[in-house]
Formats: C-alpha cells, structure tokens, sequence
DNA sequence: AACTGGTTTTACCATTTGTAAAAAAATATT
DNA sequence: AATATTTTTTTACAAATGGTAAAACCAGTT
C-alpha cells in the first residue's frame, strides 16, 4: 500500500512493531538525492531520473514516499529551511557584546562553518533566487522569502543597533544577499580568482569580503555608546 | 531556402537589391521575444514553444533564423555581452577624478539608467549564474564570466588604486556581484521590502545600499595622496 | 512452509520538448 | 502575368519528462 498523505506511511511503519528505519532510511536516503541534484540545477532543470540515478534507486520509487515532484522539491526546501531556521539562532547568538569588526567576524566564521557541513541550502536558495517573482512555479520556495524575514528579525533582535529601521534592514538585505551569493554559487566567484569553489582558500577570501563590505557599515549603523 | 549558417542568409537578404528589413527585423523580433523569455527562466525551463508565444508567431520559425535552441541563447548572450562590452567603458569614464563618493555615485547611477533601459542583460545573468560550474550546459554562457574578467580589468585601468591587487580584485568583484544580485533579482530584494521591483524607489534603494557598502571600502583603496 | 504486510522495480502512458521536413504564403524577379 | 525565391506555417517525430499501475521482492508472523 502506497503513502497517499505525508505521515500516514511514517506513522504505519512505526506501527507495525518493528523499527521504522526502513521506510525512514529510504525517505531520507531519496530526500539526500533531491538535495544533491536541487543543489547543482533549477527546478526545472532537475528530473526526477536525475535525482534517482543520484541516490542509486529507480525514479518510481520516488513516488512511493512523495505523491509529486513539487511534493519533493517543498520537502527539500522544507528541510533546509528547518536547519537553517534552527542555525541562524546560534549564529546569532552572544554577538551584542562584540565590537562591529569581532561580531561580524564571529558570525561569518559561524556561518562558513556551518555551511561547509551543509553546503546544499545556499545553492538550492541559489539555484532559484532569480524566480522568485513567479512562487507559482517553484512550490515550496515562498518558504525562503518567510525565512529571510524570521532571519531578519531575530537579526534586530539580537544584534540592537541605533541606526533607523530602513537602514538596519537594508544592511541585513545586503548581508544576506552577499553570504547567499558567494556561498550559494561559489563557482561564479571562485573561478574568477582561479580558486577551487569548495576549498578553505575560498572561504577564505569570503570571510575578507564580507569583512571589508560590511564592517565600516556596521560600525556607523552601532551603537554611538555601546561599550565593546 | 533555410539559413543554415550563421551569416548566410543575412547576406542574401541583403545580396538582392532590396532592402533587408523583412529578415532582419523577423530576426531581431525573435531576439527580442528571447530575451524577454530568457530573462524570465533559466535556459532549461525557458522553452521554444513560449518563446514564440511571447513573440506572437509559431516556433518552427525559430529554427529558420536559428539552428537549436542553443544558438539562439547564445546569440541573446552575445547579445547582452556585447551591450555591456561597449556599456561598460562609458560607465567607467571620467571617475579617475572624483572622490570615492563622487565617482561611485556616478557609476551607480550610470548602471542604474543602463538597466532601466536594458533591463534583461543581468536578468538573464542571474537566471544562470548558479550553473556556470556546468558551462557545457549553459550554451554560449562562457561569455559571461569573460566579460566579467574584462570589465575587471578595464575597471583597473580607469580606476587607478593603490591597494594590493587582490584587493582590488576583491574590491570588483564584490562590487559586480551585488549588481547583478539586485539588478539580475530586483523581486528577490524589493519585496523584502514591500517594494515594485521595476520602481525608482526599488532603484533608489539598490544606489544607497551599494554607495553604504562599497564608499567606506573604496576610501580605503584609493590612492592616499590623491587629490579629489 | 505459507501467508501477509510493506517496499522496490518493471513496464507503460500522456504530455512536453527540441528538431525536422514539407506545404503554404508572401515577396521578388523576369 | 508568370516564375523563382524567400519567409512562415502546418504537420510530424523521437526523446525526455512527470506520473501511474501492476508485478516482483522482501521481511516478519503464523
């Protein structure tokens, strides 16, 4: 019998006595697949044979665990907005007390790190940035607008600046842009300085740009009397 | 008699005494619907069939002017690379003058008039830009990172720095970056902010947040004993 | 050993895609 | 006016895609 609704099967093969690892391994073994192939092509571009021949199954197999391949690609986004939802909590975290250039610093190392263990969620972000303006034909991905805006606020939150709204959150906007940029298509960037796109030199030279573009900004959006 | 090479038919058309409209102007009705479509899709999920649709005519009348698909991109690409080949010089005039301020300004602004405009060069940048680690499957996309690499360089002649060149090379492609990110994707970041993606106010916005991020940067870099 | 449930594969379908050729229409030439 | 040439449309096709159903497989249970 085939998993019509998204926790039915979840929940029967947890019913049935034994552990459920089969049925989750290969859910998460086909939701590993989408991300890898999501990660290097737009939507569209990517198949669901693609996405297959990646995990080593066959495509119908991807119908059994999601009814269609919007169902998948939302999962996809679903996921990586969850783990980013839960990160940028900690990326956020203890930077109040830092000086402009120490905070930003912690927080772009916190995010490299974090991106070199999940460096599929900046690409898949990447991938489809460009048509945002048709949600119509990327299901799921009104998720990433959302997260950017829970993100942002969190980063008012967190981080309390004496500059006015508009100018905190067009230094956020610029800030995510870049981190999604250079993270999500590192190849457009790297190639240019003839470096390998997945290596520490890269990250590297991230780390410096972001440092040089935002930390005379951040400094003039500080507080005037903030004690570092 | 089909076009099968390149410049064949444009030099029949022009061979026989007449002018060369009719031809020319179905070719250049055909770029231009492209360029509409592609600046809206990536080049996968941008299909002949809509392309004509956009254009009003039927898509076999595509192949006549065009061989595959992939010349047809490739010539929208050469296209908008050749726009900015020449675009980019007159941006560049002149700044050598200025203060960082002053000549940054200029430039945003001059960028900012192009793309108003041509709106669809760093839209159809963007749309791509993710997969230009895979440049067998953007056709013609190659041209892209070289004009980059070529504005790179003509941005080092005209605007002379006494930085480090890695600095500068930092300094530019940050720089170039974030125009095609707000230019390529003005919905990504104007909704964010509940603007018009095609408002002068979304433009206005992309101006302030490039002089906030790039002024201080720029300062650094310039030539400590010039006279502005 | 036979059965039962969940899981995976095989085989297939309708649609869309890029491409192709031939027919039709429009234009130019004599 | 009749013919030749160029341009456009009609029609068709093979490949790829998302989706579907049925068969095959596999693990426990009886």
């Amino acid at each position: 019998m085939e998993a019509s609704k998204e926790t039915s099967k979840r929940v029967k093969a947890n019913s049935n006595g034994a552990d459920p690892k089969k049925s989750e391994l290969a859910r998460e073994k086909i939701l590993q697949a989408a991300k890898e192939v999501f990660s290097r092509q737009p939507y569209h571009a990517a198949s669901l044979r693609a996405i297959a021949k990646q995990g080593g199954f066959d495509h119908p197999l991807i119908r059994y665990y999601f009814p269609t391949k919007a169902a998948l690609f939302t999962a996809v986004v679903e996921r990586i907005v969850l783990e980013f939802g839960d990160a940028h909590l900690i990326w956020l975290q203890d930077l109040d007390t830092l000086s402009p250039s120490q905070g930003l610093g912690l927080l772009v190392d916190r995010v490299l790190v974090y991106d070199r263990q999940y460096p599929h969620g900046t690409c898949i972000i990447m991938q489809n940035i460009a048509q945002v303006d048709r949600l119509d034909a990327l299901p799921g991905y009104r998720l990433v607008p959302e997260l950017f805006a829970r993100i942002g606020s969190s980063f008012r939150k967190k981080v309390p600046l004496s500059a006015p709204e508009d100018e905190i959150d067009m230094f956020f906007s610029c800030l995510i842009a870049a981190f999604v940029n250079f993270l999500g298509a590192p190849a457009a960037h790297a190639r240019r300085m003839g470096m390998d796109p997945a290596s520490t030199e890269y990250a590297q030279w991230v780390r410096k740009a972001i440092m040089a573009q935002f930390v005379p900004w951040l400094g003039k959006l500080a507080l005037p009397f903030s004690t570092y």
